[in-house]
RNA sequence: GCGCUUGUGGUGGAAUUGGUAGACACGCCAGACUUAGGAUCUGGUGCCGAGAGGCGUGUAAGUUCGAGUCUUAUCAGGCGUACCA
C-alpha cells in the first residue's frame, strides 16, 4: 500500500510541535535585519470566522514566512480589536457583560485560526479592552491633552511652552475657567462645542467615516445634526503632513487618491467682506473662495444657516422669514439634506459690499452653504457656479459671465480655463485702493487668480488661505464598552488623572443602558468619583468639591482609539513602563506590509497615521508613517445557490427544466450542494419542510441555480472554514484561498474548484514514497529535465511572492509537480528542496516531509533556495516565423543565433521557400529568442 | 455629478509588460481500472465549420511588421465620495 496523504493526522502532529516547539516565538536580535508583518486585527463577532477573513492572514503569513527563510527576523503578530458595538448590545439585550461576551469570541477565533496553521507569535497577542492595552491608550489621550499643534514648526509641542507664550504676550487670563477654555482651543484632545453626528437609536455620536448617506455604518440607523460638548482630537491640524506623507509610501494609488480627497486641499483666499443694514455699515464678515478671479462676477452673498452671522444679519423685517426658514432646515435630517438638492433660501435683508467691485449685493441664508467647511460664508458668483447659478435662476438674481465666449443662458461655466472679460465691466466699476485698482480683462483665469491674490493681500482686503476639509475627529462615544477617559471633573474644568494613577479601569454597571436622567451608561456606575487627595476612584457618593473628590468623565472613547496605535504595542506587549521601549521601537521601527480591507481608506488608515505622527513628534514612534506597504485584500463575496419550487406543490425542479413551470427559487445551504448537484437526501433533512419533496431531475441529478450575493447567513451561502478544515485540511484551503485570484481582488467563493487544490498536494505527497509506503529517494545526481523544472519554479516562486502573486505561482507548483513526477524524479537534491518552497503556503505538508527526509529543525528555518540561471538555459529555442500574411511556420533556431542570423536561416528555409516565391522582401525583423517578422509583397 | 477601477472560454483566472491569447484549475466529453465511487489514471475541450479554413480579449477607430497590452472615443459593471465655494 503507498503512504497515505493523512492531513489530519500531520496537521495535528504539527499543531502540537508548533507550540511545545514554540516555533514562531520571536524576540528583538539587533544582528538580524527585521522584518514586521501586520493584519488588521479582527473584531471579534459572534457569528465566528467566515471563509472570507482568513484570506488576508493567509496572505501576510505566506509573505512572513518566505522573509524568515530568507533569514529576516519576522514579526507577525495578531490580536483583537475588542471593543464594538455588537457586544454592547448583545449585553444590553441578555444583560450578559459584553466582556464575557468578548472573550468567548475571542477564544472561538482563536481555535479558528489556530486550525489554519499560521505562524503568529501568540505570546504577543493583545486585546483592546484589556486595562494593561487600555492603560497606553489612556496614556496616549492625555499626552494629546497636554499637547499643542505648533503651526510654525508642523509639530506637536507640549502645552507649557504655549502657555509660556501667551503669558509672555500677556494673554494669560487671571481666572481658571479662562484658562482652560483658552487653552481649548489649541490642545490636540480638546472638550470643543461642535456639531456633531447624533443617532438617537444608538443614543450615541459618531465619527463622519462611521456615517454613510445619513445613516450609521453599525446599524444603518438615521442620523442628525446635533450641537453638543465632545470630546475631539485635532486631526485637521495635521492635515498638510497627512497629505504630504502620502508621497512617501506604498500604497495603492486608488487608496492614496480617497485619502487625498478625504483631506481635501485647497488653496484659495480669505476676503473681508463689509455690509450693511438698513443702508448703514454695520461690520463685516469673511468669505472663502477658491476663484478669486470671479469677483467682478458676485451678485450675492450666502451664509449657511448654522453660521453665527446669520442673527446678525438679518434685519426686523426679514426675521419672521429668516426664522421660519431655520426652524424648516432645522426639520431636515442630514439623509435629506443630502438627496434632495431642492433650492431654498432666504434673504436676510442685509447687503454685503464687494470690496472689488463696490456694488451692493444682497446676503441670502441658504442650507447649500455649509458652516463646517471654509468659514460657513460664500460669494456667489452664479455665472460659473452650478449651485449660485440654480440659486440664481430660482431667485431671480443677475449673471455676470467673465470668461470669453462662455454662454451662461442654460447653465453656468464651471471650467477654470479660458480669457477673462467684464473684470471690470467698466472703468468705474474697480475701486482704487492706494491708487491702484483691480483689472484682469484678457489674462487666463490662473492669471486672474494669482493676480486677484496679489491685489486682495497688497490692500490688506483678506489673505491668502488653504483649506482642508478633513475635519476634526469626534472621540467621545456615550457607550458603556469602551475605554473610559481618564479626566475627572474639578470645579467643571476637565482634568487629567495623574499619568502614575492609570490605567483607570471600566467600572462595573448593573445597566448598559443610559441612565433615567439620560445621562450614558456610565452614569450608572457607583464608584465612579475620583479622590484628588488619595489619588484613587471612591464612590460616586462621597463627591464633595470641598473635600477634593469629583466626578468622573462619562463618555468612553470611540472604537479607533484602541486600533491607532495597536501596531506598536505588538512591539512591546507585556511592557508595564512604557507603551512600547525605545529599545523594541527602535529594532521594529514601523510596519513593513500592512494587509487589510480597503473599507478603512478613510477611518482606521487615517486616525492612525495621525496617532502615529503624534507619537512620532513625542519620540515615541521612530517613523513618520505607520505603514510601509499597504496591501488591500479583496473581500469574498458568497456564491448561493437555488432549488426552484413549482408553485402550490413540494415539488422543486431542476435548473435546466425550471423555465417549463411556474417555479418560485428558494436559496439553498451551499453546504449541501457540490458542483451545483444538491444532496437529496440532505436537502430532505435540511429541513422538515421539505422531508416529503419531489424532485425533477435531469439526467438523474437535481442542478441548482446560482447567483453572487453577500456571504450572509439569511443567504445559506457562509462557507465555515472549519469545514473546509476538516474534508480537505489547512493546506488545501490555504491553497486554496490565495488560488482563487488575485489578493487584492473582490471575488466570490466557490468551493467547487477545491478539489484541483487537494489533488494537487496528494500528487505532491506521492513523488516521495514507494507503493510499500517507504521512502521513494536516490542519491544520484538528477536529470537535467529535472533541474531545469526545479530551478524554473523557484524562480517563477520567488518572484510571484515578491509581487504579492501568490495564484500564479501555486500555478507553477501544479506544473513542477506534474514534471517532476512525469519525469520519475527521485533526487534528493530536488526533493529535499520542494518542502522548502511550499512550506510558506502549505505549511504542515511541509513540516512533514523535511522530517522525513531527515531535514534539520524546522523547514521555517530552513533557507530559501537560490535559482541558478545556468540550468534555465535553453540549448535550442522554438521560435515561429512570420510574415505579413499571418502564414507561419515553427522552426528552430540555435539559443545564441544573432538577429541577422535568425534571419537568414528563416528566409533560407525550405519551408519558407513556397511563400517567398514571386514575392519581395520589403523589411525583416527579428526579435530574439522569439520571432521572425518577414514582409514581403508581390514583385511588381 | 466627480474620483478611482475592471471588462479575456461554460466558470475562477494566466499571458515573460508590445511578440504563438486562453497557462493552471474547476466543469464537461471520451476511455482505462473497478461490485461500486463524489476514488485514481490517460486523452480531449475558445467559437463557427464535416473539412480545408475562418473568427476571436465589451464596442468602434488609431499607432505598429505585430495590440489583451499603447492612444482616442464609446458602452457596461464595481468601489469611493457627494451641495467643500
Amino acid at each position: 500500500m503507498a503512504k497515505e496523504y493523512n492531513f489530519r493526522e500531520i496537521e495535528q502532529k504539527w499543531h502540537r510541535l508548533w507550540t511545545e516547539r514554540q516555533t514562531y516565538k520571536v524576540s528583538e536580535d539587533e544582528r538580524r535585519e527585521k522584518f514586521y508583518v501586520l493584519n488588521m486585527f479582527p473584531y471579534p463577532s459572534g457569528a465566528g470566522l467566515h471563509v472570507g477573513h482568513p484570506l488576508g492572514y493567509i496572505a501576510s503569513d505566506i509573505y512572513a514566512r518566505y522573509k524568515r527563510q530568507q533569514g529576516f527576523n519576522v514579526l507577525n503578530p495578531m490580536g483583537y480589536d475588542a471593543y464594538g458595538l455588537p457586544a454592547e448590545q448583545y449585553a444590553i439585550k441578555t444583560g450578559q457583560h459584553p466582556e464575557k461576551t468578548t472573550f468567548a469570541n475571542i477564544d472561538r477565533y482563536r481555535e479558528q485560526l489556530d486550525k489554519i496553521g499560521f505562524s503568529f507569535d501568540w505570546d504577543r497577542e493583545v486585546r483592546t479592552c484589556t486595562p494593561d492595552y487600555y492603560h497606553w491608550t489612556q496614556w496616549a489621550f492625555e499626552k494629546m491633552f497636554n499637547s499643542y499643534f505648533d503651526e510654525e514648526l508642523q509639530k506637536a509641542q507640549p502645552i507649557e511652552k504655549l502657555i509660556e507664550k501667551l503669558k509672555k504676550e500677556g494673554n494669560w487670563p487671571a481666572d481658571e475657567k479662562a484658562q482652560s477654555d483658552l487653552l481649548m482651543n489649541y490642545r490636540i484632545a480638546f472638550l470643543g462645542e461642535t456639531m456633531v453626528n447624533w443617532c438617537p437609536k444608538l443614543g450615541t455620536v459618531l465619527a463622519n467615516d462611521e456615517v454613510v448617506e445619513g445613516v450609521s455604518v453599525r446599524g444603518g440607523y438615521p442620523v442628525e445634526q446635533k450641537k453638543m460638548r465632545q470630546w475631539c482630537l485635532r486631526v485637521s491640524a495635521y492635515s498638510q503632513r497627512l497629505l504630504d506623507g502620502l508621497d512617501t509610501i506604498d500604497w495603492s494609488e486608488s487608496i492614496k487618491e480617497t485619502q487625498r480627497n478625504w483631506i481635501g486641499r485647497s488653496e484659495g483666499a480669505e476676503i473681508e467682506i463689509p455690509y450693511s443694514l438698513s443702508g448703514e455699515t454695520a461690520g463685516s464678515f469673511t468669505i472663502f473662495t477658491t476663484r478669486a478671479d470671479t469677483m467682478f462676477g458676485v451678485t450675492f452673498f450666502v451664509l449657511a444657516p448654522e453660521s453665527e452671522l446669520v442673527d446678525k444679519v438679518t434685519t426686523p423685517e426679514q426675521r419672521a422669514a429668516v426664522d421660519e426658514y431655520l426652524k424648516y432646515v432645522k426639520s431636515r435630517t442630514e439623509r435629506e439634506r443630502m438627496i434632495d438638492h431642492t433650492v431654498t433660501g432666504v434673504f436676510s435683508g442685509a447687503y454685503g459690499i464687494n470690496p472689488i467691485t463696490g456694488d451692493k449685493c444682497p446676503i441670502y441664508i441658504a442650507e447649500y452653504v455649509l458652516a463646517g467647511y471654509g468659514t460657513g460664508a460664500i460669494m456667489a458668483v452664479p455665472a460659473h457656479d452650478s449651485r449660485d447659478y440654480a440659486f440664481a435662476k430660482h431667485f431671480g438674481l443677475p449673471i455676470i459671465p467673465l470668461v470669453e465666449g462662455a454662454d451662461v443662458s442654460e447653465e453656468s461655466y464651471d471650467a477654470k480655463e479660458g480669457i477673462v472679460i467684464n473684470s471690470p465691466i467698466s472703468p468705474d466699476k474697480s475701486v482704487k485702493y492706494d491708487g491702484e485698482c483691480l483689472c484682469l480683462n484678457g489674462l487666463t483665469i490662473k492669471e486672474a487668480i494669482a493676480e486677484t491674490k496679489r491685489f486682495v493681500k497688497a490692500h490688506n482686503l483678506g489673505r491668502v488661505k488653504v483649506n482642508y476639509r478633513l475635519r476634526d475627529a469626534i472621540f467621545s462615544r456615550q457607550r458603556y464598552w469602551g475605554e473610559p477617559f481618564p479626566v475627572y471633573y474639578k470645579h467643571g474644568i476637565p482634568t487629567m488623572i495623574p499619568e502614575e494613577c492609570l490605567p483607570i479601569e471600566l467600572p462595573q454597571v448593573e445597566k448598559f443602558l443610559p441612565t433615567e436622567t439620560g445621562e450614558p451608561p456610565l452614569g450608572n456606575a457607583q464608584i465612579w468619583a475620583w479622590d484628588e487627595k488619595n489619588r484613587k476612584i471612591v464612590d460616586k457618593k462621597l463627591i464633595d468639591e470641598a473635600a477634593g473628590i469629583y466626578p468622573i468623565e462619562l463618555y468612553t472613547m470611540p472604537g479607533f482609539a484602541g486600533s491607532s496605535a495597536y501596531y506598536l504595542r505588538y512591539m512591546d506587549p507585556h511592557n508595564s513602563e512604557a507603551l512600547v521601549s525605545d529599545r523594541a521601537a527602535s529594532y521594529w521601527q514601523n510596519v513593513d506590509l500592512y494587509v487589510g480591507g480597503s473599507e478603512h481608506a478613510t477611518g482606521h488608515l487615517i486616525y492612525s497615521r495621525f496617532w502615529n505622527k503624534f507619537l512620532f513628534d513625542l519620540g515615541v514612534s521612530k517613523k513618520e508613517e505607520p505603514f510601509k506597504k499597504l496591501v488591500n485584500q479583496g473581500m469574498i463575496q458568497g456564491r448561493s445557490n437555488f432549488v426552484y419550487r413549482i408553485k402550490e406543490t413540494n415539488t422543486f425542479v431542476s435548473f435546466g427544466l425550471k423555465d417549463k413551470y411556474d417555479v418560485t427559487p428558494i436559496h439553498v445551504d451551499v453546504n449541501i450542494v457540490k458542483n451545483d448537484i444538491l444532496d437529496l437526501d440532505a436537502f430532505k433533512a435540511w429541513s422538515p419542510e421539505y422531508a416529503t419533496a419531489d424532485f425533477i431531475l435531469e439526467d438523474g441529478k437535481y442542478v441548482c441555480g446560482w447567483a453572487i450575493e453577500k456571504m450572509s447567513k439569511s443567504m445559506y451561502n457562509v462557507v465555515n472554514p472549519d469545514m473546509i478544515v476538516e474534508n480537505y485540511g489547512a493546506d488545501t484551503l490555504r491553497l486554496y484561498e490565495m488560488f482563487l485570484g488575485p489578493v487584492e481582488q473582490s471575488k466570490p467563493w466557490d468551493t467547487n474548484g477545491i478539489d484541483g487544490c487537494f489533488r494537487f498536494l496528494k500528487k505532491l505527497w506521492a513523488l516521495y514514497w514507494d507503493k510499500d509506503g517507504n521512502l521513494a529517494l536516490t542519491d544520484d545526481e538528477p536529470s537535467a529535465d529535472s533541474l531545469k523544472t526545479l530551478h524554473k519554479l523557484i524562480k517563477k516562486v520567488t518572484g510571484d511572492i515578491e509581487a504579492f502573486s501568490y495564484n500564479t505561482s501555486i500555478s507553477a507548483f501544479m506544473v513542477a509537480v506534474n514534471e517532476l513526477s512525469q519525469q520519475k524524479c527521485s533526487s534528493r537534491t530536488v526533493l529535499q528542496t520542494l518542502p522548502v518552497l511550499i512550506s510558506p503556503f502549505a505549511p504542515h505538508i511541509a513540516e512533514e516531509l523535511w522530517e522525513a527526509l531527515g531535514g534539520e529543525g524546522s523547514v521555517c528555518d530552513a533557507r530559501w533556495p537560490q535559482y541558478d540561471e545556468k540550468y534555465l538555459v535553453e540549448t535550442s529555442v522554438k521560435l515561429g516565423v512570420q510574415f505579413n500574411g499571418k502564414v507561419r511556420f515553427d522552426m528552430l533556431f540555435p539559443a545564441d543565433a544573432t538577429p541577422e542570423q535568425m534571419i537568414e536561416l528563416a528566409t533560407s528555409a525550405p519551408e519558407a521557400a513556397k511563400y517567398l516565391e514571386g514575392m519581395q522582401v520589403v523589411k525583416t525583423i527579428a526579435i530574439p529568442k522569439r520571432i521572425v517578422n518577414i514582409v514581403v509583397k508581390p514583385k511588381a
